[in-house]
DNA sequence: TATTGTTATACTCTATAACTATA
DNA sequence: TATAGTTATAGAGTATAACAATA
């Protein structure tokens, strides 16, 4: 407690600060508030850039994650996409009433959704990740290309590290 | 559009996946994604490192930018957490009937409050600011110091790189 | 006239439990 | 008996606007 903490390449030159010039204090050798910092910039930014297509970060996502596993299953979904069963419905109900994804039962377990994009919510997707790609594109442009697959990699080694350690002990 | 995406690091030996083996598709290159994942595991860590204190992690956050910002205000607080200030005055409130913190009206422009913890309440920092680290710690184990700091060092540039573009030109 | 803190209000998300149909 | 999807409902979180005190 009164060892004074290590000087990290984060915060030389004094303390680490917002952009508002207010200090982290015990929060800046937080790695979960690092990342909420940067995600409050980066979050508005997705919402203003979806509002035009009608649909919120949690829809797109949705939609990516059907394109990218088809057949996939509702309760598979929540479960990775970190939201309960029951708001995904919402959600898929409102992919279908666009006409962007659809529901169909499965052949191997009825009680369960198969789940597919139409040609509409390919499109749909393409053209909205497309939009999320330009609120990061001043992040690749300020980094290079090393270090933007070195945050990337590091981001996943984190995660599996977690993840982990998660699966031999829940937190809940 | 039909130019492949450049193979990563982070997905080397195919696509990128969840812990639980769902692809990621288009999601796999989005740094907010990314850090988002990570943070469903460690948020739901925090809740249930925090729920012996009886406060949840946006308290704990305030307190520790009051700690780190004497004679903070409430709205500069509020801008900064990233939360509304009309959000902020219940969260002020429970840290006062707790003894935590005090507001006192500022001397200098008597609209505003200077926010202080109290004697209990650096105590209480103190002790949930440890419980926070230790659901980190795991990713300070598995990487090695040099890539913790620069997983901190890319976290801070990403964010100061988007922060001084939203001041040319806010994304709301 | 603009700003800080406050209150009230409405809206959105989320969490929980129950219900159905399948297994 | 357990699971996938659905529905209903209550609680928490968030956003908006209005207000009093102060600048």
């Amino acid at each position: 407690m009164s060892k004074p903490l290590p000087r990290s390449a984060a915060d030389k030159g004094g303390e680490a600060r917002t952009a508002d010039g207010l200090a982290l204090g015990l929060m800046a050798r937080r790695i979960g508030f690092r990342m909420r910092l940067l995600q409050n910039l980066l979050g508005a930014r997705v919402v203003a850039a979806f509002a035009p297509f009608g649909l919120r970060p949690g829809t797109f996502t949705t939609m990516a994650l059907i394109a990218a596993n088809p057949g996939l299953s509702q309760i598979r979904l929540a479960r990775e996409g970190g939201l309960d069963k029951s708001a995904l419905v919402a959600i898929v109900d409102q992919l279908e009433e666009r006409g962007l994804a659809v529901r169909t039962r499965s052949v191997i377990d009825r009680r369960s959704n198969s789940l597919a994009l139409t040609p509409a919510g390919e499109a749909l997707m393409q053209e909205m990740s497309a939009a999320a790609q330009a609120t990061e594109q001043c992040i690749r442009d300020g980094l290079s290309p090393a270090e933007v697959e070195t945050l990337f990699e590091l981001l996943e080694r984190a995660y599996q590290i977690v993840a982990r350690e998660d699966a031999r002990e829940p937190p809940g």
